[in-house]
DNA sequence: TAAAACTAGTTGCAAAATGAAATTAGTTTA
DNA sequence: TAAACTAATTTCATTTTGCAACTAGTTTTA
């Protein structure tokens, strides 16, 4: 077990979403609808397999993904948002606000953003209820 | 000149924050009245002073944090947030709010935010505008 | 005014994390 | 049966981190 620096909730945040790649998979299953490892492996920042691997495993032990098979494809796992999971679509969409205010964005992802702020927290709430449908619907069985 | 991974607002906003301590500074700033080196380097979580260094000259760079020199100290600096900086807020409360519900929590910890939280948009915005204030002294002259 | 303490760093070095490429073992498709 | 797909694992070079010691200038204290 690893220790923890403090408590402090801006600091258990960290202890999870504190590095380059973590923050980026939750992206691609919450906003880009991907749910297979080499779906969120060929995403523009080109992850490398094994720091994909080494995340979605620890995204499993903190509860915030779930992996489970494909029935279909044997090999495959699906990887869902969890409730835990679902939560972090405000911090995501705060976030995406001030790069879209402070930082160099490109136009087409610009206008993805302003469609998702534009919606303001209805279409936010459907959003979330949708992935939360899903993360129900594995969990019940 | 660092290059960057893609333009998407998540990954824009990690090449900036996607660390282990950068965002404590903030915090340390934004929430604790800290202005000095030395302040920060003493919170809980025990950054090491190259760390702090490197940060907050990387800070400094992005727009994020300004330096000024201490009229009644010369060798102090004081490090005072940018409007860039000052308008993370949202996202620090929104991370704050998630590890109330999904992460463990001091109950210290845990009074701190539930106030900031009762106390609403009005409370944010009043604390928004007096850092601003701070700022646009120094940037006046 | 000399000594001690404070301030914001810098330096050196060991340990850990990252990233790229190659490899693997099982599964599915042609 | 061969080729392609899937989710890794392994290896190794590079980068980042973390700790401790040190430094140079400034301020306070005796």
């Amino acid at each position: 077990m690893k220790e923890l620096k403090s408590s402090c909730p801006i600091n258990q945040y960290l202890e999870v979403f504190g590095d380059k790649w973590t923050l980026l998979i939750i992206r691609d299953i919450m906003f880009d609808g991907k749910r297979y490892f080499n779906e969120i492996r060929e995403s523009d920042e080109k992850i490398a397999s094994n720091i994909l691997t080494d995340r979605l495993n620890k995204l499993e032990e903190s509860g915030i993904v779930i992996k489970t098979k494909d029935a279909k494809h044997k090999q495959k796992n699906i990887y869902t948002l969890t409730k835990t999971g679902v939560d972090l679509m405000p911090i995501m969409i705060a976030m995406s606000l001030w790069s879209l205010n402070h930082r160099k964005v490109s136009e087409k992802d610009r206008a993805h953003v302003s469609e998702l702020v534009k919606g303001g927290k209805d279409l936010q709430d459907k959003m979330s209820a949708a992935l939360l449908k899903e993360y129900e619907a594995i969990s019940e069985n």
